[in-house]
DNA sequence: CTGTATCCTTAAAGATACTG
DNA sequence: CAGTATCTTTAAGGATACAG
Protein backbone atom coordinates (compact mmCIF):
# COMPACT_ATOMS: atom_id res chain seq x y z
CA UNK A 1 0.00 0.00 0.00
CA UNK A 2 1.46 3.11 -0.70
CA UNK A 3 1.90 6.13 1.25
CA UNK A 4 2.88 4.34 4.41
CA UNK A 5 -0.76 4.10 6.02
CA UNK A 6 -2.19 0.38 5.41
CA UNK A 7 -6.08 -1.16 6.64
CA UNK A 8 -4.92 -2.44 9.66
CA UNK A 9 -7.58 -0.86 11.36
CA UNK A 10 -10.14 -2.85 9.00
CA UNK A 11 -11.23 -6.16 10.78
CA UNK A 12 -11.56 -7.78 7.36
CA UNK A 13 -9.61 -10.71 5.79
CA UNK A 14 -10.33 -8.42 2.11
CA UNK A 15 -7.93 -6.05 3.81
CA UNK A 16 -5.27 -8.19 5.02
CA UNK A 17 -5.05 -9.84 1.81
CA UNK A 18 -4.58 -6.77 -0.09
CA UNK A 19 -2.06 -6.00 2.34
CA UNK A 20 -0.02 -8.43 0.62
CA UNK A 21 -1.02 -8.14 -2.87
CA UNK A 22 -2.66 -5.16 -3.14
CA UNK A 23 0.32 -3.07 -3.77
CA UNK A 24 1.04 -2.39 -7.48
CA UNK A 25 2.62 -4.89 -9.78
CA UNK A 26 2.24 -7.39 -7.14
CA UNK A 27 -0.46 -9.55 -8.93
CA UNK A 28 1.02 -8.68 -12.32
CA UNK A 29 3.82 -10.26 -10.90
CA UNK A 30 2.09 -13.18 -9.43
CA UNK A 31 0.19 -13.34 -12.89
CA UNK A 32 3.90 -13.85 -14.60
CA UNK A 33 4.87 -16.96 -11.86
CA UNK A 34 1.99 -18.88 -12.93
CA UNK A 35 2.73 -18.14 -16.84
CA UNK A 36 5.82 -19.32 -15.74
CA UNK A 37 8.28 -16.23 -15.49
CA UNK A 38 11.09 -17.27 -13.23
CA UNK A 39 13.79 -15.04 -13.65
CA UNK A 40 14.63 -11.75 -12.90
CA UNK A 41 15.39 -10.15 -16.00
CA UNK A 42 12.62 -12.07 -17.31
CA UNK A 43 10.19 -10.26 -14.82
CA UNK A 44 11.33 -7.16 -16.13
CA UNK A 45 11.60 -7.38 -19.32
CA UNK A 46 7.84 -8.59 -19.98
CA UNK A 47 6.48 -5.83 -17.34
CA UNK A 48 7.93 -2.88 -17.89
CA UNK A 49 9.15 -2.09 -14.36
CA UNK A 50 12.24 -0.84 -12.71
CA UNK A 51 14.52 -3.13 -11.39
CA UNK A 52 14.35 -1.27 -7.44
CA UNK A 53 10.55 -1.64 -7.84
CA UNK A 54 11.03 -5.58 -9.02
CA UNK A 55 13.42 -6.49 -6.26
CA UNK A 56 11.81 -4.81 -3.53
CA UNK A 57 8.31 -6.78 -4.64
CA UNK A 58 10.06 -10.07 -4.87
CA UNK A 59 11.71 -9.72 -1.59
CA UNK A 60 8.50 -8.61 0.30
CA UNK A 61 6.82 -11.70 -1.91
CA UNK A 62 9.30 -14.26 -1.00
CA UNK A 63 9.10 -12.60 2.78
CA UNK A 64 5.20 -13.07 3.26
CA UNK A 65 5.57 -17.00 1.93
CA UNK A 66 4.51 -16.69 -1.29
CA UNK A 67 7.60 -17.29 -3.38
CA UNK A 68 10.62 -19.35 -3.00
CA UNK A 69 14.07 -17.92 -4.44
CA UNK A 70 16.47 -20.76 -5.25
CA UNK A 71 19.85 -20.37 -6.76
CA UNK A 72 22.08 -18.03 -5.59
CA UNK A 73 23.72 -17.55 -9.02
CA UNK A 74 21.24 -17.15 -11.25
CA UNK A 75 17.79 -16.98 -8.71
CA UNK A 76 14.85 -18.44 -9.38
CA UNK A 77 11.82 -17.34 -8.27
CA UNK A 78 8.72 -19.65 -7.58
CA UNK A 79 4.96 -19.59 -6.29
CA UNK A 80 4.74 -21.78 -3.07
CA UNK A 81 1.54 -23.64 -2.02
CA UNK A 82 0.26 -20.29 -0.52
CA UNK A 83 1.01 -18.34 -3.72
CA UNK A 84 -0.58 -21.47 -5.72
CA UNK A 85 -3.62 -20.57 -3.33
CA UNK A 86 -4.03 -17.27 -4.74
CA UNK A 87 -5.10 -18.85 -8.17
CA UNK A 88 -8.93 -18.74 -7.58
CA UNK A 89 -9.08 -15.30 -7.15
CA UNK A 90 -6.55 -14.32 -9.72
CA UNK A 91 -8.78 -16.25 -12.07
CA UNK A 92 -11.91 -14.61 -11.04
CA UNK A 93 -10.84 -11.10 -10.96
CA UNK A 94 -8.97 -11.85 -14.50
CA UNK A 95 -12.44 -13.00 -16.14
CA UNK A 96 -13.82 -10.51 -14.36
CA UNK A 97 -11.52 -8.07 -16.25
CA UNK A 98 -11.87 -10.31 -19.63
CA UNK A 99 -15.36 -9.98 -20.20
CA UNK A 100 -15.52 -6.35 -18.82
CA UNK A 101 -13.10 -5.11 -21.23
CA UNK A 102 -13.62 -6.78 -24.43
CA UNK A 103 -16.76 -8.82 -24.39
CA UNK A 104 -16.98 -12.31 -26.25
CA UNK A 105 -13.05 -11.85 -27.00
CA UNK A 106 -10.97 -13.18 -24.38
CA UNK A 107 -7.38 -12.73 -24.47
CA UNK A 108 -6.48 -15.85 -23.12
CA UNK A 109 -8.01 -19.35 -23.26
CA UNK A 110 -7.47 -21.90 -19.98
CA UNK A 111 -7.76 -25.80 -20.65
CA UNK A 112 -7.89 -28.80 -18.40
CA UNK A 113 -5.12 -30.78 -19.78
CA UNK A 114 -6.48 -33.57 -21.33
CA UNK A 115 -10.00 -32.65 -20.65
CA UNK A 116 -11.62 -29.57 -21.79
CA UNK A 117 -11.75 -25.66 -21.30
CA UNK A 118 -12.58 -23.80 -18.22
CA UNK A 119 -15.52 -21.59 -18.07
CA UNK A 120 -15.51 -18.54 -16.61
CA UNK A 121 -16.10 -19.82 -13.03
CA UNK A 122 -13.04 -21.83 -13.39
CA UNK A 123 -14.61 -24.73 -14.11
CA UNK A 124 -14.05 -27.79 -16.80
CA UNK A 125 -16.89 -27.61 -19.05
CA UNK A 126 -16.25 -31.32 -19.42
CA UNK A 127 -15.50 -32.55 -16.20
CA UNK A 128 -17.23 -30.19 -14.13
CA UNK A 129 -14.09 -29.59 -11.49
CA UNK A 130 -11.97 -26.93 -10.85
CA UNK A 131 -8.57 -27.93 -12.08
CA UNK A 132 -5.65 -26.96 -10.00
CA UNK A 133 -3.27 -24.81 -11.70
CA UNK A 134 -0.58 -27.41 -12.19
CA UNK A 135 -3.47 -28.95 -14.87
CA UNK A 136 -4.56 -25.88 -17.00
CA UNK A 137 -2.93 -25.37 -20.09
CA UNK A 138 -3.27 -21.19 -21.41
CA UNK A 139 -3.01 -19.96 -24.71
CA UNK A 140 -3.65 -16.93 -26.49
CA UNK A 141 -7.50 -16.11 -27.42
CA UNK A 142 -9.30 -13.96 -29.73
CA UNK A 143 -8.54 -10.96 -27.60
CA UNK A 144 -5.12 -11.31 -27.47
CA UNK A 145 -3.02 -8.46 -29.15
CA UNK A 146 -0.13 -9.65 -30.32
CA UNK A 147 1.43 -6.33 -31.01
CA UNK A 148 1.75 -4.93 -27.54
CA UNK A 149 4.69 -6.05 -26.82
CA UNK A 150 7.44 -8.66 -28.12
CA UNK A 151 9.76 -9.25 -24.81
CA UNK A 152 10.78 -12.93 -25.01
CA UNK A 153 8.18 -13.79 -22.13
CA UNK A 154 5.56 -12.60 -24.70
CA UNK A 155 7.09 -13.98 -27.72
CA UNK A 156 7.32 -17.50 -25.43
CA UNK A 157 3.42 -16.90 -24.42
CA UNK A 158 2.12 -17.30 -27.80
CA UNK A 159 2.86 -20.73 -27.54
CA UNK A 160 0.20 -23.04 -25.60
CA UNK A 161 1.84 -23.53 -22.39
CA UNK A 162 0.97 -24.75 -19.02
CA UNK A 163 0.53 -23.07 -15.77
CA UNK A 164 3.63 -22.94 -13.34
CA UNK A 165 5.73 -25.04 -15.79
CA UNK A 166 8.70 -23.04 -16.58
CA UNK A 167 8.45 -21.00 -19.99
CA UNK A 168 10.51 -22.21 -23.04
CA UNK A 169 12.63 -18.53 -23.58
CA UNK A 170 14.99 -18.77 -25.95
CA UNK B 1 -2.91 2.93 -9.73
CA UNK B 2 -0.36 5.46 -8.35
CA UNK B 3 1.96 7.64 -10.14
CA UNK B 4 0.18 8.43 -13.71
CA UNK B 5 1.27 5.12 -15.22
CA UNK B 6 -0.83 2.20 -15.70
CA UNK B 7 -0.62 -1.24 -17.11
CA UNK B 8 -1.58 -0.08 -20.57
CA UNK B 9 1.30 -2.10 -22.38
CA UNK B 10 -0.08 -5.25 -20.33
CA UNK B 11 -1.89 -7.77 -22.72
CA UNK B 12 -3.61 -9.26 -19.75
CA UNK B 13 -7.46 -9.00 -18.36
CA UNK B 14 -5.70 -9.24 -14.74
CA UNK B 15 -4.07 -5.83 -15.56
CA UNK B 16 -7.24 -4.75 -17.00
CA UNK B 17 -9.28 -5.22 -14.11
CA UNK B 18 -6.54 -4.02 -11.59
CA UNK B 19 -6.79 -0.67 -13.89
CA UNK B 20 -10.22 -0.68 -12.85
CA UNK B 21 -10.01 -2.02 -9.18
CA UNK B 22 -6.78 -2.42 -8.09
CA UNK B 23 -6.34 1.12 -6.92
CA UNK B 24 -6.16 1.96 -2.94
CA UNK B 25 -9.57 1.97 -1.19
CA UNK B 26 -11.30 0.47 -3.91
CA UNK B 27 -11.92 -2.93 -3.40
CA UNK B 28 -12.67 -2.37 0.49
CA UNK B 29 -15.42 0.30 -0.85
CA UNK B 30 -17.16 -2.63 -3.07
CA UNK B 31 -16.42 -5.12 -0.03
CA UNK B 32 -18.82 -2.40 1.79
CA UNK B 33 -21.22 -2.48 -1.12
CA UNK B 34 -21.80 -6.04 -0.63
CA UNK B 35 -21.83 -5.44 2.90
CA UNK B 36 -24.78 -3.79 2.58
CA UNK B 37 -23.38 0.37 3.00
CA UNK B 38 -24.62 3.12 0.68
CA UNK B 39 -24.38 6.33 2.01
CA UNK B 40 -21.24 8.81 1.72
CA UNK B 41 -20.78 9.04 5.72
CA UNK B 42 -20.90 5.41 6.25
CA UNK B 43 -18.59 4.58 4.14
CA UNK B 44 -16.07 7.14 5.55
CA UNK B 45 -16.83 6.40 8.96
CA UNK B 46 -16.41 3.11 8.37
CA UNK B 47 -13.59 2.89 6.53
CA UNK B 48 -11.66 6.27 8.29
CA UNK B 49 -10.82 7.78 4.72
CA UNK B 50 -10.88 11.44 3.56
CA UNK B 51 -13.47 12.50 1.94
CA UNK B 52 -11.71 13.74 -1.18
CA UNK B 53 -10.32 10.05 -1.78
CA UNK B 54 -13.66 8.91 -0.86
CA UNK B 55 -15.08 11.46 -3.31
CA UNK B 56 -12.91 10.25 -6.41
CA UNK B 57 -13.16 6.51 -5.98
CA UNK B 58 -16.91 6.80 -5.97
CA UNK B 59 -17.24 8.89 -8.61
CA UNK B 60 -14.47 6.75 -10.69
CA UNK B 61 -16.53 3.19 -9.41
CA UNK B 62 -19.70 5.24 -11.41
CA UNK B 63 -18.09 6.33 -14.10
CA UNK B 64 -16.68 2.29 -14.53
CA UNK B 65 -20.25 1.41 -14.33
CA UNK B 66 -19.80 -0.89 -10.99
CA UNK B 67 -21.78 1.46 -8.83
CA UNK B 68 -25.09 3.58 -9.73
CA UNK B 69 -25.79 6.94 -7.75
CA UNK B 70 -29.04 7.94 -6.86
CA UNK B 71 -30.74 10.85 -5.18
CA UNK B 72 -29.47 13.71 -5.46
CA UNK B 73 -29.94 14.99 -1.99
CA UNK B 74 -28.98 12.23 0.18
CA UNK B 75 -27.27 9.78 -2.60
CA UNK B 76 -27.32 6.53 -1.95
CA UNK B 77 -24.60 3.77 -3.97
CA UNK B 78 -25.15 0.38 -4.93
CA UNK B 79 -23.70 -2.05 -7.06
CA UNK B 80 -24.60 -2.77 -10.65
CA UNK B 81 -24.42 -6.18 -12.47
CA UNK B 82 -20.95 -5.77 -13.42
CA UNK B 83 -19.88 -4.51 -9.94
CA UNK B 84 -22.16 -7.38 -8.51
CA UNK B 85 -20.03 -10.05 -10.83
CA UNK B 86 -17.10 -9.37 -8.99
CA UNK B 87 -18.38 -11.30 -6.04
CA UNK B 88 -16.34 -14.43 -6.82
CA UNK B 89 -13.31 -12.98 -7.26
CA UNK B 90 -14.32 -10.73 -3.72
CA UNK B 91 -15.22 -13.91 -2.17
CA UNK B 92 -12.07 -16.02 -3.39
CA UNK B 93 -9.46 -12.92 -2.04
CA UNK B 94 -10.88 -12.52 0.94
CA UNK B 95 -11.51 -16.65 1.66
CA UNK B 96 -7.30 -16.25 0.88
CA UNK B 97 -6.54 -13.39 3.02
CA UNK B 98 -8.57 -15.50 5.74
CA UNK B 99 -6.57 -18.34 5.79
CA UNK B 100 -3.62 -17.15 5.63
CA UNK B 101 -3.64 -14.27 8.09
CA UNK B 102 -6.24 -16.54 10.97
CA UNK B 103 -5.95 -20.00 9.98
CA UNK B 104 -9.08 -22.27 11.35
CA UNK B 105 -10.81 -18.68 12.70
CA UNK B 106 -12.46 -16.91 10.40
CA UNK B 107 -13.13 -13.06 10.67
CA UNK B 108 -16.33 -13.30 8.92
CA UNK B 109 -18.73 -16.54 7.97
CA UNK B 110 -21.65 -16.75 4.79
CA UNK B 111 -24.14 -19.06 4.50
CA UNK B 112 -26.64 -19.90 1.39
CA UNK B 113 -29.76 -18.37 3.18
CA UNK B 114 -31.87 -21.51 4.24
CA UNK B 115 -29.23 -24.35 2.76
CA UNK B 116 -25.72 -24.28 4.39
CA UNK B 117 -22.39 -22.76 5.12
CA UNK B 118 -20.53 -21.47 2.15
CA UNK B 119 -17.23 -23.35 2.48
CA UNK B 120 -13.30 -21.62 1.21
CA UNK B 121 -14.18 -21.93 -2.58
CA UNK B 122 -17.52 -20.48 -2.20
CA UNK B 123 -19.90 -23.75 -2.72
CA UNK B 124 -22.52 -24.18 -0.43
CA UNK B 125 -21.76 -26.99 1.77
CA UNK B 126 -25.18 -28.30 1.72
CA UNK B 127 -26.63 -28.00 -2.13
CA UNK B 128 -22.92 -28.18 -3.53
CA UNK B 129 -24.01 -24.76 -5.55
CA UNK B 130 -21.92 -20.71 -5.69
CA UNK B 131 -25.08 -18.50 -4.66
CA UNK B 132 -25.21 -15.59 -5.80
CA UNK B 133 -24.33 -12.72 -3.32
CA UNK B 134 -28.26 -11.79 -2.86
CA UNK B 135 -28.28 -14.93 -1.22
CA UNK B 136 -25.57 -14.71 1.05
CA UNK B 137 -25.91 -14.32 5.07
CA UNK B 138 -22.73 -12.82 6.57
CA UNK B 139 -22.47 -13.05 10.28
CA UNK B 140 -19.21 -12.22 12.40
CA UNK B 141 -16.94 -15.69 12.68
CA UNK B 142 -14.42 -16.64 15.90
CA UNK B 143 -11.60 -14.52 14.08
CA UNK B 144 -13.84 -11.48 14.21
CA UNK B 145 -12.28 -8.25 16.68
CA UNK B 146 -15.30 -6.30 17.93
CA UNK B 147 -12.73 -4.02 19.47
CA UNK B 148 -10.99 -2.36 16.18
CA UNK B 149 -13.50 -0.21 15.51
CA UNK B 150 -17.01 0.78 16.72
CA UNK B 151 -18.54 3.32 14.03
CA UNK B 152 -22.31 2.66 13.22
CA UNK B 153 -21.59 0.01 10.33
CA UNK B 154 -18.87 -1.93 12.28
CA UNK B 155 -21.71 -2.41 15.05
CA UNK B 156 -24.43 -3.00 12.39
CA UNK B 157 -22.30 -5.48 10.82
CA UNK B 158 -21.89 -7.42 14.63
CA UNK B 159 -25.73 -8.83 13.10
CA UNK B 160 -26.39 -11.41 10.62
CA UNK B 161 -27.16 -9.32 7.72
CA UNK B 162 -27.34 -10.48 3.51
CA UNK B 163 -25.48 -9.08 1.79
CA UNK B 164 -26.41 -6.20 -1.03
CA UNK B 165 -29.10 -5.43 1.49
CA UNK B 166 -29.26 -1.83 3.20
CA UNK B 167 -27.49 -2.13 6.53
CA UNK B 168 -29.75 -1.44 9.68
CA UNK B 169 -28.03 1.33 10.83
CA UNK B 170 -29.13 3.76 13.89
C1' DC C 1 -25.30 15.49 4.72
C1' DT C 2 -22.36 15.43 0.76
C1' DG C 3 -19.27 17.03 -1.03
C1' DT C 4 -15.16 20.79 -3.13
C1' DA C 5 -11.04 23.51 -2.74
C1' DT C 6 -6.36 24.28 -0.92
C1' DC C 7 -2.34 23.29 1.22
C1' DC C 8 1.23 20.28 2.57
C1' DT C 9 3.84 16.20 3.51
C1' DT C 10 5.52 11.97 2.14
C1' DA C 11 6.90 8.35 -0.46
C1' DA C 12 6.44 5.60 -4.67
C1' DA C 13 8.36 4.97 -8.96
C1' DG C 14 11.47 5.95 -13.00
C1' DA C 15 16.14 7.00 -14.64
C1' DT C 16 20.73 6.33 -14.32
C1' DA C 17 25.00 4.71 -12.81
C1' DC C 18 27.50 1.33 -10.47
C1' DT C 19 28.80 -3.60 -8.42
C1' DG C 20 29.68 -8.70 -7.50
C1' DC D 1 22.74 -11.78 -14.82
C1' DA D 2 20.86 -9.79 -10.67
C1' DG D 3 20.73 -6.63 -8.26
C1' DT D 4 22.02 -1.89 -5.14
C1' DA D 5 22.60 3.16 -4.67
C1' DT D 6 21.33 7.84 -5.62
C1' DC D 7 18.69 11.37 -7.40
C1' DT D 8 14.60 13.53 -8.96
C1' DT D 9 9.87 13.93 -10.12
C1' DT D 10 5.23 13.57 -9.28
C1' DA D 11 1.16 12.73 -7.31
C1' DA D 12 -1.47 10.43 -3.74
C1' DG D 13 -3.42 11.11 0.45
C1' DG D 14 -4.51 13.50 4.97
C1' DA D 15 -5.94 17.83 7.17
C1' DT D 16 -8.57 21.66 7.18
C1' DA D 17 -11.74 25.04 5.79
C1' DC D 18 -15.62 26.14 3.17
C1' DA D 19 -20.23 25.53 0.39
C1' DG D 20 -24.83 24.01 -1.41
Amino acid sequence: MPLGTDYARQDCSLARALEIVGERWTMLILRDCFLGVRRFTDFQAHLDISRAVLSARLEALVADGLLTRTGSGHPSYELTETGIALWPAMFALLQWGDRLTTPGAPRRLYRHVGCGDLGPDGRCEACGRHPAPRDVEARPGPGADPTLRDDAVSVALRQPHRLLEPLALR
